[in-house]
DNA sequence: GCTCTCTTTAATGTATGCATTAAAATATTT
DNA sequence: AAATATTTTAATGCATACATTAAAGAGAGC
């Protein structure tokens, strides 16, 4: 979610505006301009302008010439748009996955985050359970080895983090969710690519179609 | 490919970098030191760097500590993970775009593309025909609607041009990639989403192949 | 001649200064 | 009071200054 290396100030900058937007504790469409950020972690405005750069080139804050930096709310049709992004890179990378049969060695994490997932919800532990849905999507896009797309998908999932967080709470419990991975690891773990690929395809289409009903039922603002 | 916007003085660094790099005027692998650039591009260092970041972001360039900005060269490999990225996201879109049955005016762009590959293929000129070939995925991409989708892929356009510049004319002839163009043209207009898909697969899996082919045979050191 | 150490050089990371100019605040007119 | 003009404020875009430190070069010892 958040690299570490706080060796710059640059990257210090960056990993804490990255993280406050994350938990949700700088609120979308605020502005703050760079003056106040630099004041408020104790360096001068030039790394924290540089940082800006990066997290705009993100897509996590959009940089307003004369009123600040402003964190991107996330509206249901940009959901939408990484939704369907997304709908397109997770299985391809599934399906590419499966076809060279991973060993159960190299599935461990996957296995670990479907069993964290299972026990979570039994537990009702959402947040716990949304930590290990993360997991297993990492750790499949990890295995899969292919730099560019997990780096795409990664920055997708951090841009829909906050609507994930706040809509957790507002759909049925994850249990067809849950069980969606373990039949996506079987899949891998049987070396069945187009299973794969199909089965975390209806997964995503479904997560997408359950969240934006809420962001569009609730009406929630922005995120 | 670029932006115009040479407003600011960022604006202008980014563009005018960006051009030297796609054009191949800066080779890949070459570093230049910030005061370097600033001095031949008349301005300070601050608006060079923050260039800089822009298109690190975007994977032209690295920024390596005390030996300056490197062109990221492009490898066999790379070229292999952005093609697979593609092989994902542009037949989603043309999916997606063939389920709304698009009108013939709205797909003016593309038949005149089609007809302009055409064209330019009966003359032998490659390089009108890849400008075209470029106009044909652009003018779906933005079709499609999807800005998110549309930025990912034109960025992974922009890192690939080199090395699809350089091996333009070593390939054989692209009569068959031409034709791709015209069923995947045919599969919009009819509405056939599926077929829209599974053809532009076919199509980009065939470009990642031949591609990679030429890259390995000719062993080219870096593009 | 080769290796190791010490200087020197210069690129980066960061701070600061400053002109420009949009926005806010105030004053003025109707 | 509303609308307009004017002044004030302050954020950005860019230039510049400077300390730090890696890399290159020079020199000493073997």
């Amino acid at each position: 979610m958040v690299e570490p290396q706080k060796s710059s100030r640059v990257q210090d900058a960056y990993g804490r505006i990255k993280v406050e937007i994350l938990a949700n504790r700088m609120a979308p469409g605020v502005y703050m301009t760079e003056p106040e950020i630099a004041v408020q972690m104790g360096m001068s405005r030039t790394p924290v302008r540089e940082a800006l750069i990066q997290l705009q080139a993100e897509g996590l804050v959009e940089l307003v010439p004369r009123r600040g930096a402003r964190v991107v709310p996330i509206r249901a049709e940009d959901m939408r748009e990484i939704y369907e992004i997304l709908t397109a890179l997770e299985p391809e990378a599934a399906a590419s996955l499966a076809a060279r049969t991973p060993s159960d060695t190299e599935l461990a994490p996957l296995s670990e985050a479907c069993t964290a997932m299972e026990r979570a919800l039994a537990a009702e532990d959402l947040d716990a359970w949304a930590t290990a849905d993360d997991a297993f999507h990492r750790a499949l896009l990890t295995l899969h080895g292919n730099g560019r797309l997990t780096a795409m998908v990664v920055s997708l999932f951090d841009q829909a983090h906050r609507a994930r967080m706040a809509t957790l709470r507002l759909r049925r419990r994850p249990d067809a969710s849950t069980k969606d991975h373990r039949d996506i690891l079987e899949a891998l773990r049987r070396g069945d690519s187009e299973a794969a690929r199909v089965l975390f395809r209806t997964h995503r289409a479904r997560a997408a179609e359950e969240l934006l009903a809420i962001l569009t039922t609730y009406r929630l603002p922005h995120l």
